[in-house]
DNA sequence: CGCTGCCGTTCCGTAAACGGAACAGTCGGG
DNA sequence: CCCGACTGTTCCGTTTACGGAACGGCAGCG
């Protein structure tokens, strides 16, 4: 638990928004002075202070704190997924995964039962992934889909470490 | 944000490991005064303290903390978006949103910084969506991605509800 | 050059969160 | 009973997070 990183994002959050720290100080009720230490991760903030800066930038405190997985993390050789929600509809299920495939070989995942898609969105790296015997190729920003009643592979493309969320949907049976 | 809903959770969290206050206090390092006030929600906790006892306890920070639902976005009438989960890599950081977008005349939103992109998977229902002046259309299973440092519109396309999974990409300045 | 306005950091007195010790209450054993 | 070990709360001196004010830096403007 590093205060520092709860700083580091704190300070992202806010320059994203473009908003000045005295500003964001002013909105939240707070003093310059506790903002700056928060950023720089030198104070040990008040849950109370916290709070009040997290609120007027619109994120919930879970934002912030360094939580690495909220929800259960399935492990595989390349891929590393945690699952971030789980939500029903009239005709399907969907689980939500933050998805992560580490350079190298790849990895190899078992069929799905009849009628389950995968929708995986590239956020950083070149992402290949796909039916087994036919695998699909996307670049950061793109968007891949298959149905997985098949054998299916995830690889990283390169050197660089992809990033993607992974939307599973299993039709209601 | 009531620092007494958090201190009842932790008392019920310990009380259900059967350890004492007494015997929580030491093994989080912290003074007995200190984890009997944060129990009774008079004092303030500070993240340092939360942290000690939370990680005592084998739970997340989150467990304790109020947050019912993450951060409704109250991006207005037509969308409702939940934020999920911000992370950041060496060059940009990204706000993770699930959306649901309501049957009806859709929703205008103002423009983001320079260089911030959307990116938009689609789950259920149709959606209209992007720079208000040329919008995209994708249907369930679809992808959208636009610059949005623009306004930028959304839309349910017929009488369903649309469900989404929305990425916010800002770059590092 | 001033002057104005805003930026973020540092200084500083005050308020409060901190840990240790003293406290009353309760249980079980000799 | 009386004692020891334990519970959780309260008292209190020390530490520290707090907000306001003062500071230097950096634009834009006359």
């Amino acid at each position: 638990m590093d205060p520092a990183v709860v700083g580091r994002r704190v300070r992202a959050l806010r320059e994203e928004r473009g908003i000045s720290l005295s500003t964001l100080a002013r909105l939240a009720g707070v003093g310059k002075a506790t903002l700056s230490g928060l950023e720089h991760g030198t104070r040990n903030p008040t849950l109370e202070t916290l709070w009040a800066v997290t609120a007027q930038l619109g994120v919930p405190l879970t934002a912030v704190l360094a939580e690495p997985a909220a929800g259960p993390t399935v492990h595989g050789t390349a891929v590393t997924a945690t699952l971030l929600e789980v939500f029903t509809d009239t005709d399907a299920t969907y689980e939500l995964y933050r998805m992560r495939v580490a350079p190298g070989p790849g990895q190899l995942s078992p069929a799905h039962p009849p009628g389950v898609t995968e929708h995986v969105t590239v956020f950083a790296g070149v992402l290949r992934a796909g039916p087994a015997d036919a695998p699909l190729t996307a670049p950061a920003g793109g968007h891949l889909r298959w149905v997985s009643d098949v054998p299916h592979s995830y690889a990283a493309v390169g050197d660089e470490e992809v990033a993607a969320s992974l939307l599973l949907r299993y039709p209601r049976r």
